[in-house]
DNA sequence: ACTTTATGCAATATATATTTTACATAAAGT
DNA sequence: ACTTTATGTAAAATATATATTGCATAAAGT
């Protein structure tokens, strides 16, 4: 499922995902596959993006449907 | 980093790591392994957990501390 | 028209999460 | 004493996240 929630949050800061990725230190597939919800990133990388975007984890990737 | 608030919520309903395992859909061992913080966990492990025990990302992996 | 910039896609390689099996120990129940 | 139950630990196997490289396209800038 796509997360649209990571790119509007990406976005906000004005960021590629070519930026974030290398602010997070991950490629830009990674950062394009995450926000297409064509994998499932770990925690740990999950956790980077937050505090890269000053955003918590509900704010990013809590879903309420399955 | 240990995740006591993980044990904790596991304790307050009364699980053990293999129930909670069971019911995630995972070994054992993985549960354990991540209370002990010694991996990390994929964002789909940390949501199955988090419904099974009621609580959100925030609730049981936010970690102020670096 | 040409050149960037941003993004999607795909194949192969590498790192690591997770499983499987097994052993060890301590606590609690009988 | 014996048996469960809960947990930690470890080696080897498997699945999958992530990197690497490269190609394609659309939009924007010059």
């Amino acid at each position: 499922m796509k997360n649209l929630k990571l790119k509007v949050a990406r976005v906000e800061h004005d960021l590629s995902q070519a930026e974030l990725a290398e602010k997070v230190g991950v490629t830009r597939q990674t950062i394009g596959l995450i926000e297409q919800g064509k994998y499932n990133p770990s925690l740990q990388l999950c956790l980077s993006i937050c505090k890269t975007l000053n955003k918590t984890l509900d704010d990013l990737f809590w879903q309420e449907e399955d």
